[in-house]
DNA sequence: ATATTATTTAACGTATGCGTTAAATAATAA
DNA sequence: TTATTATTTAACGCATACGTTAAATAATAT
């Protein structure tokens, strides 16, 4: 038996969600860890509503996912899910066998950012602040 | 030393090209092999001139190249090319380090792919017919 | 209950993207 | 040259996406 594809036309919203650079840039920031909606407008230097509907886009396709702090529950962070972007690869395998092999490229290209990424001052895994009230 | 990534703004219009429905039908169809844009069109079932301008932003983003029939200077034919999808490829590797390796998946969802393709009716790679004049 | 902070939804204006038809280019063929 | 076929550009209308500010929700904390 087969693995179930998501649906192709899935793919088309993936594309165009990761397309626009807002949402590309709160994709690159989520790499770091789960963050607050918040966080990824400042990060993305935009209003807490306009950030607001890109993670709805996001989530709609589930690039993101919530998830909620037992420690202090009124706060909600957003992290990457696997899924969608697996779904991604793949297609980009599909096309890639355009070109024949490729698969030993994309591997050596993979190894060598891993390589760069080895002590390039990645922040910590989301640390939540208790609001100690002033 | 290290090799030339291309422009991380680059992604942002890739992402952006391949996010259009119409435009990922078209570089899904040129995956069969090199077409002229009347093909494209009409596989992608719109007209001349809306295509002609999908393929617009697909050569300024160069997932797709034209190349020329030396048999008939005429023709003009798309065809994929490499990098932009390489780049795309490289960054969801980035993404994808968010969850640990990832790798082995990826590899093997590629080869699973490749597997199914095996004698699945891949039409023949762009026979150009000489038009003779009725 | 009331106040505080975080996030989402509503409303608004602007801009950009898409498809269509009609006209302009390109490159031969007759 | 003139005609023919393929493709691109222009012009138009329409819809949708984006960001902003202001208002509404949610979930505590006091």
């Amino acid at each position: 038996m087969r693995m179930e594809n998501p649906a192709p036309e899935n793919l088309d919203l993936i594309l165009a969600a990761l397309g626009d650079p807002a949402r590309r840039r709160a994709v690159e920031f989520l790499k770091d860890g789960p963050r607050r909606a918040g966080e990824i407008a400042d990060a993305a230097g935009m209003s807490g509503p306009a950030m607001s509907r890109h993670l709805r886009v996001l989530r709609k396709t589930r690039l993101i996912a919530e998830e909620r702090v037992e420690e202090d529950a009124r706060i909600k962070l957003y992290r990457l899910e696997r899924a969608p972007f697996a779904a991604l690869s793949g297609w980009l395998e599909e096309v890639s066998a355009f070109w024949g092999d490729n698969l030993q490229a994309l591997k050596a290209h993979a190894e060598s950012v891993v390589q760069e990424e080895k002590g390039a001052g990645k922040s910590p895994p989301a640390r939540i602040a208790r609001r100690s009230r002033p």
